[in-house]
DNA sequence: AGCACGCCGACT
DNA sequence: GTCGGCGTGCTC
């Protein structure tokens, strides 16, 4: 009669969409909770670190084998998360290994590496040519990575490896690889003995004919009794980093190393943490405005009956007075905050405005950190060092335990929403999910609501506070229509710029003002053509026209990556006539270098910037005066806050309107509203000019008198005729196959399959604009289901409709993977 | 997703 | 004959 055994449900970053259970030995049955991290051979030898999801005790109908280790000493994945995992796993129809692969930073998820190791007692007289060479590689190293023997071998060393081990020459080894590094910093310090008087003449005295020694020497203990005003100064300290003394004793390394040999000085090497928060003079926040006083009441008080509330309020409105005033009072109630924001071009900003105010207590966790820094956020909020998180998409996986508020800002914004890899969530919806979990409030705020969330807010679902006066009194901006269509008949255009635009960049320049002109890159790339045949290359792999790049003159494949030479010979014709088309923010830089030769420009897109510091250098360099014009994407319509932009230009209005989805005019409308709103001054109205072929279209009349309701009524009215949110529901299918006819008929089978069910809420098969990718053929479907309709039973017919198709023997190998809400 | 196994055509 | 490509199946 043996005892019952315990088993565990692990997680594991597989895309598969089933737990594995494993059998948890006597010794570790107290340690494996919940949460934790476990470590498990998967198959042959692949070692992961899974999630424990659930301790059970009843065998499984199959074998199981036993969990290494278990690695937390307190859960790194809470309950509330793991429930939040299972919601997203549901609504947006993928499994729990993605999300786990999602939600942690990569420090956290341990994986197997492959060792070899050469066996000392081994015979190796009888060996091949390329046996030997692997041999001879590794008599150096006690153990090589296997990938590195393959990386360092010009032929195919794994058969090779095998037959080695087979001969026992060699033995292979999986070890979990620890990529999360800690960082140190050599700190100095005096010591004890030292602080003896008499001691430290005899050791001076000693010195005596180590002049920089005792200089040295000397210069410490002063640093620290009294710090330093040199080299900006540094406060007296018991100890200083091994940086700092260099610096203010004025010192070498070596005269340095010399001391602390001699035991004079001591050295210590100390863990530190990444995320040391700039110091800033802690800030009062201004007094909040009567406008903004009545807002903040009203959100207060809906929040009293209602979990979500919209927060419209005109750009410049002060948006984020309002936000840290509800922060602070969740602080004061011991709750966490999470505040979310699109990208990183808000984070600038708004960090320091937040660090000012919560200094230490605020963390920040974006895509431009690395993940060691992930991981330290991670470990803060787990040890409860963290009352605010200030964060991008994925920061809503991070383990809160105790949230009292969501601040989704820029709500409307797409970014929010992932598209590729799996989970495709969208942060925003599942912020809302995730606060009633946690029994917190919700605050989404922005200039341009989305249509989902103002039809929301009319309806009762959220409540709705308007704030419609800017701050400081600050005008909206006049907003002027440049007719492109009129210049070009009449040879008045100059390039790509309409007299309209070229007169107020002159008056703007002419003023000592600023000027940002916008040009969206999405849909409206340069590209070549041949001017003779119209032939235009495109990307071998993918079905897509190539991108013109000027900065490397190659035309660049944006889908995989693939690039080749620019040529003025056409693959076609072989007549040397191609010429590049379409302007991206590149040709607009070198037109108006031309028209303003002795202007200082500069470029903001995703080509220049690519690391944080050429971004934050760029904004500096703005915000400053160093730069008079700022050409950009919507990177700069976001967030930032200049305070001497006279003119906004948005060079071509026409190619966002005519972007081929349903979303094309509310998203034009956002953001020629937002980029319009980096326009004006204290005290001065600010200009903006459109420049578009069509001055009568609807939505730059609504821009143009800045009526959202107006745009969201029209809108509203198509999205019903057209079946689209919010009304119904989407739900994107892809089939993928690297055989065309297998992808087609698939597809045709999934559709004829949901069509049973879903009628015809069902469309297509179709064959997207961009047909394959990566040498895959691709084929959509798309379903409208009413909202009426639960979505848990939509998917669930989803699901079987997919797995009855891939009964068919030839759909196995398909690929079918679902976008739920998709953009 | 990895990874291994096994089948088959293409080379020394 | 072996090498290496890729189709197929499995992972507690």
């Amino acid at each position: 009669m043996g005892k019952q055994k315990t088993y565990a449900d692990l997680i594991l970053p597989v895309p598969l969409p089933k737990l594995f259970t494993y059998a948890v030995p006597d010794t570790l049955v107290s340690d494996c909770k919940p949460g934790k991290r476990a470590v498990v051979q998967f198959g042959k030898k692949k070692i992961y670190t899974g999630i424990v999801k659930k301790i059970r005790s009843n065998k499984p109908d199959y074998e199981t084998k036993d969990i290494i280790s278990v690695i937390d000493d307190t859960p790194l994945v809470n309950d509330i998360q793991l429930k939040f995992w299972e919601w997203i796993a549901e609504y947006y129809m993928c499994t729990l290994g993605e999300i786990y692969k999602a939600a942690l930073p990569a420090g956290l998820k341990l994986e197997s590496e492959t060792n070899i190791l050469l066996n000392t007692d081994a015979n190796y007289s009888d060996v091949s040519e390329k046996e030997e060479i692997i041999i001879g590689l590794l008599t150096h190293e006690e153990y090589l990575p296997l990938k590195k023997i393959e990386k360092e071998t010009d032929f195919n060393a794994l058969p090779v490896i095998k037959k080695l081990i087979d001969k026992k020459i060699i033995t292979a080894e999986e070890y979990l690889k620890k990529s999360y590094k800690p960082k140190f910093e050599e700190y100095i310090k005096l010591p004890e003995k030292l602080n003896d008087d008499k001691y430290l003449s005899e050791v001076l005295e000693k010195l005596k004919r180590a002049k920089k020694q005792s200089e040295l020497l000397m210069s410490f203990i002063y640093l620290t009794k009294y710090g330093s005003k040199n080299f900006g100064g540094i406060k007296p300290a018991k100890e200083f980093t091994k940086k700092d003394v260099l610096k203010f004793c004025e010192t070498t390394a070596a005269n340095l190393k010399a001391l602390t040999d001699k035991k004079l000085l001591i050295s210590e090497k100390k863990e530190i943490s990444r995320l040391i928060p700039e110091k800033y003079e802690a800030e009062q926040i201004k007094n909040l405005n009567e406008y903004q006083l009545k807002a903040l009441k009203e959100i207060k008080s809906y929040f009293k009956k209602k979990n979500t509330v919209l927060l419209h309020g005109v750009t410049s409105s002060g948006k984020t007075e309002i936000y840290i005033k509800l922060i602070e009072e969740q602080i004061k109630n011991n709750k966490q905050v999470l505040y979310l924001l699109p990208e990183i071009a808000l984070t600038a900003q708004i960090t320091k405005r937040l660090e000012k105010k919560f200094g230490e207590r605020l963390g920040v966790y974006h895509s431009k950190f690395s993940d060691n820094e992930r991981v330290e956020v991670w470990n803060k909020l787990l040890k409860g060092e963290y009352d605010i998180i200030l964060g991008v998409r994925s920061s809503v996986f991070l383990p809160f335990d105790n949230l009292g508020l969501i601040i989704v800002d820029e709500e409307h914004e797409n970014t929010y929403k992932q598209y590729s890899p799996a989970p495709r969530y969208n942060a925003r919806d599942s912020s809302i999910i995730l606060a009633g979990f946690h029994n917190a409030k919700i605050l989404l705020g922005t200039a341009t609501p989305s249509i989902e969330s103002y039809y929301n807010a009319k309806t009762g679902k959220y409540a709705l506070v308007e704030l419609k006066e800017r701050y400081k009194n600050i005008k909206l901006p006049e907003i002027q229509i440049a007719d492109i269509k009129e210049a070009r008949h009449k040879k008045r255009m100059k390039s790509m710029f309409t007299p309209e635009m070229t007169e107020g960049i002159e008056i703007a320049l002419k003023n000592k003002e600023q000027i940002i002109l916008f040009q969206n890159r999405r849909g409206f790339s340069p590209y070549t053509e041949c001017e003779t045949c119209g032939y235009i290359p495109r990307c071998e792999h993918c079905d897509v026209s190539l991108t013109y790049h000027k900065f490397t003159n190659r035309l660049v494949c944006h889908y995989c990556g693939y690039s080749e030479q620019t040529s003025k010979i056409c693959k076609a014709c072989e007549s040397p006539a191609m010429t590049t088309r379409g302007f991206g923010t590149q040709k607009i830089e070198n037109e108006i270098k031309e028209l303003f030769p002795d202007v200082k420009i500069a470029r903001m897109d995703l080509d220049s910037t690519g690391n944080k510091k050429s971004y934050h250098k760029i904004i500096y360099d703005f915000e400053n005066g160093n730069t008079d014009i700022l050409i950009g994407t919507q990177m700069i319509s976001k967030g930032l806050d200049f305070d001497n932009v006279a003119l906004v230009g948005i060079m071509n209005a026409d190619n966002m309107l005519n972007f081929p989805d349903f979303r094309a005019f509310e998203r034009s409308f956002q953001l020629m509203a937002q980029v319009s709103g980096r326009a004006g001054r204290k005290n001065k109205q600010g200009k903006v000019i459109i420049q578009t072929a069509d001055k009568n279209h609807p939505i730059i009349k609504n821009v143009a008198e800045n009526n959202y309701v107006a745009m969201f009524t029209s809108q509203l009215a198509l999205r019903k005729k057209y079946k689209y949110p919010p009304f119904f529901r989407l739900i994107q299918l892809t089939i993928k196959h690297k055989q065309k006819n297998i992808t087609d008929a698939a597809a045709e089978k999934l559709a004829y399959e949901l069509k049973i069910i879903f009628g015809n809420r069902v469309l297509g098969p179709e064959t997207p604009v961009i047909s394959r990718i990566k040498n895959q053929h691709i084929q959509i479907i798309l379903l409208k289901i009413e909202r009426t309709i639960p979505h848990k039973k939509a998917k669930f017919h989803i699901n079987k409709a997919i797995n009855k198709t891939k009964t068919t023997e030839k759909f196995k190998y398909a690929q079918i993977s679902a976008d739920v809400d998709p953009l």
